[in-house]
DNA sequence: CGGCTTTGACCTGCGC
DNA sequence: GCGCAGGTCAAAGCCG
């Protein structure tokens, strides 16, 4: 499989620029960062700190996730539009139109036609498309909170492909994100409260990606995976810890309860799409962009056709 | 009984 | 303004 990976360099730094960062970081450090990182002068190792920090809060897939989650040997554009948020807020004017955060992705469905990504999603509608024998299935993130969508429709061509394409974004926590890299923390009152996990069914007509959240014991990777010191970590956990006790004395909930607990806010992008971990699944992934690939480029491209707004992320930290 | 899917109706945007 | 197509709503029914 090959894909072309059209968008920003995974470096967070050349991506925002340090004065975005800079904002983000003053924005969400009462909860989250020790104040001195809201200084003006970050040095080398609070940048690699904040580097790290900003890709595990915001986990949108960067091209490194790309390739290395779906072991692509994609080709990688440079696109100077993606190296600052702000030109991407010009974008319209360069005729691209409105940015949205949607990506497209197709999955080859695995024998049993189902498409785990590790989210929990309800159905909404279902439509007849135009000159498609297949109908389109509209479903959203059961998380309250989260304004996270996806449709799902079978590929004319290849009826084992289903076409997802997903939009918003993950606005819940996945605290287990943090405690994978920390087996010897005691979990956090708010995390005992998580409800067991309930699996869906799928629709037989058009199977899609419902079912259990992946279990924090067996999570695939950890988020704070080269971070070694850090009393700065530990605040922000026992302070998102509190945010979260205190969300579920005054809702009822914490986060995603029954199944993305607690934790970081995660792209839509589905984790498994991400960074794909079973041998087990034999399930391939494309993601492209029709929108912006070419009509003749027989390749599939992936461009992230998404902004994110990091001060409303970070006022929801 | 709660949570889910199904499905027809309704809404909205867009092209003519 | 009209019609079409896509997207969403919400009532009804199913299921564990």
């Amino acid at each position: 499989m090959t894909a072309e990976l059209e968008g920003r360099d995974s470096n967070w730094h050349q991506f925002f620029g340090e004065e975005y960062l800079k904002e983000l970081l003053e924005k969400s450090q009462p909860k989250f960062f020790p104040s001195h990182f809201a200084d003006s002068n970050i040095n080398s190792h609070q940048e690699s700190m904040v580097n790290k920090l900003i890709s595990t809060v915001y986990s949108g897939p960067t091209i490194g996730d790309i390739e290395s989650a779906l072991s692509l040997s994609g080709r990688i554009k440079e696109n100077e539009r993606w190296n600052n948020p702000r030109s991407i807020i010009s974008l319209p004017e360069k005729g691209l139109g409105k940015i949205e955060n949607k990506y497209t992705i197709k999955i080859k469905a695995s024998g049993n036609g189902l498409t785990d990504d590790g989210y929990k999603w309800r159905k909404y509608g279902q439509k007849a498309i135009k000159n498609s024998p297949n109908p389109r299935s509209y479903y959203r993130c059961t998380n309250p909170r989260c304004n996270a969508k996806k449709q799902v429709e079978r590929s004319t061509d290849d009826p084992d492909t289903l076409i997802v394409t997903y939009e918003g974004l993950h606005l819940h926590y996945t605290y287990s994100h943090f405690l994978l890299s920390r087996p010897n923390d005691s979990p956090t009152p708010a995390m005992n409260q998580s409800k067991k996990h309930k699996t869906n069914s799928s629709s037989p007509d058009l199977p899609t990606s419902e079912g259990p959240r992946q279990s924090p014991t067996t999570m695939p990777y950890d988020p704070f995976e080269g971070i070694t010191s850090n009393q700065e970590i530990d605040n922000g956990i026992q302070a998102q810890a509190q945010i979260e006790a205190q969300d579920q004395a005054q809702n009822g909930f914490v986060g995603d309860e029954e199944h993305n607990t607690h934790g970081l806010l995660e792209d839509v992008v589905p984790f498994l799409v991400r960074r794909p971990f079973s041998p087990t699944n034999s399930s391939s992934y494309e993601i492209y962009s029709p929108e912006i690939s070419s009509p003749s480029d027989s390749t599939l491209s992936w461009a992230p056709h998404y902004t994110t707004d990091l001060s409303v992320l970070s006022n929801l930290m």
